[in-house]
DNA sequence: CTAGCTCAGTTGGTTAGAGCAGCTGACTCT
DNA sequence: AGAGTCAGCTGCTCTAACCAACTGAGCTAG
């Protein structure tokens, strides 16, 4: 309609679109023309446009509020999550071990990171963490209410050490993405004190500096939750069933 | 139409594409209903199935063929490649060291990871990994033609050994996203020879069987890596600009 | 004069129906 | 029997109309 090839329409949309975010130097919450001003800009119908914000949508490059206009997305690591636990959960209701896959890549990438943080934290994040395990022991002795967002949050704490944003953000994805497949598929939750004790041992052991009882410790926490994975895990995972997927 | 809560259509259709995958066990290549299929099942309009679709095909979760159907797709990591890719360009953009976190990504992880695999990988990888090598020597001596690929497949065939499918196609997503993004911005390319003789170093580390060795010679490869980076790498990117992303 | 409500206008969400474009497989003509 | 053709599926794009959520200006009541 505006001159453009004809053919092709949607892939390039898309393309398009990132262009002129990227060209406009736009950052989170920059809000983007409205639909009609990208009709009428990219040359192409409502309905394509829309499908093109949909797909870019799906990739938390933008961000779309009803009746108040589109915006550049967080560029969060969302939806790898969405992604990665829809694999999981799929692969899951196939046979497959991928949910112990999954444990087994958090373990692998923290045991390896563990030791480069024995003994190098600032003291600023050691009490933040002591304050986390003491919040835990308190959840611990309670119900059990809200444990898992403390456990998320000392993970997250503790490799902030590293000073690497992204890789921060990366952890808490695979952390996202296990917690989240686990309990929607039912799996029996840890035994708090247990966990409660793990985590203390693990700042314990990364507050004296020893690297090689850092990633003990740590080993030993995913030994725990992968113990609890393989005692639910029946060959048949039809048990239960929740509405996300 | 079909009898359906009347709002909200969007976000739940994806999920019941979803569900309508995991419940059916479907592997990845098995057929979707068709796109008339669907509005019926679903009592959607063409319009709105179609946009749950490509937000499913963003995240490779679904396939679609023209004039053929839709098929489940691989959920391969290649949505995570492409979101951490636009990611980082956007933020190099807007004048933030995107890169070098990506970068610094990759070397966390691998060096954590390395020691792992010290004196482990069985000569049949080692004897892999030596053809690989060979083959960098020849593309070096050459113009430098497919050195990337073999680079890649050099790193992919080192964290088989590890024995975690998962864990290897992240690394190789990581690698994909940074090459993408260092290649689109017009980075310059490594020394071949230097990039040659770390991967030998790194290879005889590993066989050797010294995991601080093995360490370092990673280190070394990925300090090589940034150094390329922060001399391409001046306060304005605007030097340079690809079509893609 | 101000606090609160109302309503018009803007933005995205959904539907409908028509026609275009790529692929397959059966049918036909040589 | 083989190769070309065409009917029919599939997904792709467009147009046009109406629904639903949100904002903000303006009005009303206190």
């Amino acid at each position: 309609m505006a001159g453009y090839p004809l053919a092709m329409a949607a892939r390039d949309l898309q393309e398009r679109i990132k262009k002129l975010i990227i060209e406009g130097r736009l950052v989170s919450g920059a809000p983007l023309p409205t639909e009609p001003e990208l009709m009428a800009y990219l040359g192409a119908s409502r309905n394509s446009v829309r499908e093109a914000l949909k797909a870019l949508q799906a990739m938390g490059i933008v961000e779309i509020r009803h009746g108040y206009g589109t915006y550049v997305g967080a560029m969060s690591l969302a939806p790898m999550i969405e992604g990665l636990a829809f694999r999981t959960v799929a692969g899951h209701y196939r046979g497959e071990d991928t949910l112990l896959q999954l444990l087994e890549l958090r373990e692998a990438v923290e045991t390896g990171l563990i030791s480069r943080l024995a003994g190098r934290l600032p003291e600023r994040d050691l009490a933040e963490l002591d304050a986390l395990v003491a919040r835990m022991d308190q959840q611990a002795a309670a119900g059990g209410d809200g444990l898992a967002e403390t456990d998320r949050a000392f993970h997250a704490t503790l490799y902030r050490g590293l000073d690497n944003v992204l890789l921060g953000e990366v952890l808490e994805a695979f952390w996202d993405a296990f917690h989240r497949v686990h309990t929607d598929l039912g799996g029996a939750p840890q035994d708090p004190k247990v966990t409660c004790r793990q985590h203390r041992d693990i700042l314990d052991a990364v507050r004296s500096g020893g690297a090689i009882r850092a990633e003990e410790a740590i080993r030993e926490h995913f030994g725990n939750i992968r113990a609890r994975l393989s005692t639910t895990d029946p060959q048949d995972p039809h048990r239960r069933h929740n509405e996300r997927v």
